[in-house]
DNA sequence: CCGCCCGATTGATAATTGTCAAGCCGCACA
DNA sequence: TGTGCGGCTTGACAATTATCAATCGGGCGG
């Protein structure tokens, strides 16, 4: 049986819940490529032709304009991409890199809106798949216009904190590139600002980051459920 | 039949193809409110206990934190809000008051819950909406990170300039203090930054913006379709 | 083991954006 | 027709952030 190559697959909470006959149609003609480090996978403006979902590595979405370009979030294994433009049947609006050796799945756009209309249980789970990155999306959006630099710096510290189970020392997942324009700032703006977490407890060497005082960083930071909380939402 | 109340909303995009029973269902205990300007009818964090719909006025969508507020979407007749936050049963990730005396039609966040888990023209509707959000908010971050907030502006403008029909002279859809917060600056600098157009072709006096040079403001604004681009999409 | 390359850091400087204070202007209202 | 309020504008200044250039330093291939 030709599903067995995506059983890693079948059990996202994307599809789960959908019938075997559709999962099967969904993945007719769907396939598995292993792309090597930094390999731009998709350029924005180009059309949706699959879905994708990352099965092992990490993928960088990231746009462009006039010669700038901002890194919009980093993906790990698991989770799926381009899905409002494979609805839409509409472009991408973010171009997508390889930033290790990575797997991924590619389900034909094609299947994925006509199985959307056949499968309830599927179509339940692109909106709530859907419903989870705009809000993350807004959160997102919040942080940067609501904080300054060094204040999204802390958060992201802290944030990164929680995910390595409230560990105090811990290494940054990416470059600090990358951060710095997933922070929306310059690479060396990124430097000065590790410099300034150091009065409020942050100590950097390297990809090593140590919280000294927690207290304190969470004082100068300031989380909030409404920008920070990412419950199963994405972000680097 | 209580439903005629509700007819302005039946042909919207979201609930035009769903069953008239489960319209009914839908709109069973929903109700029209009048609202004064300027009232703050949602605040972040609450629960989610209506979909909101503008029958007719104005409504913005804001969010606050340590003191700061900005403005991230104007909606206006026909607009749904609160879509998102209803379906996952989440808080509220914006606060939203009224720019004018609005009429908003409330539709218990239940009701969307079970009404959408029943009839899929329904799901189909609300998936639709969904991407087009995420898609928007997407081109709002890209606009922020990318470009400054000059270039914002003139993209701004000629954004207004398409939606009046491509007329070269038009008002302001919105106070400019707001319009400074949705393009993430201060009003002092939005003020300045009108000026700094003047070279590139635009004229201001009061509300009314003149475009005296449509080809010089195109070149310096390099409006993107990736970014600009806002068929049917939400912005103030 | 050496040298190279690339990313990170640092310094100097400039551009952008924000803050504070004051004055202006149009509009609503008495 | 004043009068006052709120929002807009302007100026001076400060903070933030970017840019450019140079150096540092770690990892990798030869």
């Amino acid at each position: 049986m030709s599903a067995s190559r995506f059983d890693s697959i079948r059990d996202l909470p994307l599809f789960a819940q959908m019938h075997q006959d559709s999962f099967d149609a969904l993945t007719h003609g769907a396939f598995v490529q292993n792309f090597p480090p930094n390999m731009v996978m998709i350029s924005e403006g180009e059309p949706a032709d699959f879905l994708h979902i990352v099965q092992d590595g990490c993928v960088e979405l990231f746009s462009t304009w006039n010669n700038h370009e901002t890194s919009v979030t980093t993906l790990y294994k698991n989770s799926t991409f381009i899905l409002a433009a494979t609805i839409k049947d509409r472009p991408n609006l973010m171009s997508a890199r390889t930033l290790q050796k990575s797997r991924i799945v590619m389900v034909p756009s094609e299947n994925v809106r006509t199985v959307f209309r056949q499968d309830s249980a599927f179509a339940f789970a692109i909106v709530d798949e859907l419903a989870r990155c705009y809000r993350a999306t807004i959160k997102n959006m919040k942080n940067l216009k609501l904080r300054s630099s060094l204040e999204r710096l802390a958060n992201y510290v802290l944030k990164q904190h929680h995910r390595h189970g409230d560990a105090l020392a811990f290494d940054l997942p990416i470059e600090k590139r990358r951060l710095a324009s997933y922070l929306g700032m310059t690479p060396e703006n990124l430097s000065r600002a590790f410099n300034n977490l150091k009065p409020h407890g942050v100590a950097v060497s390297g990809q090593r980051i140590e919280i000294l005082d927690l207290a304190a960083l969470t004082a100068y930071a300031k989380p909030d459920r409404l920008i920070d909380d990412t419950t199963a939402e994405q972000a680097p």
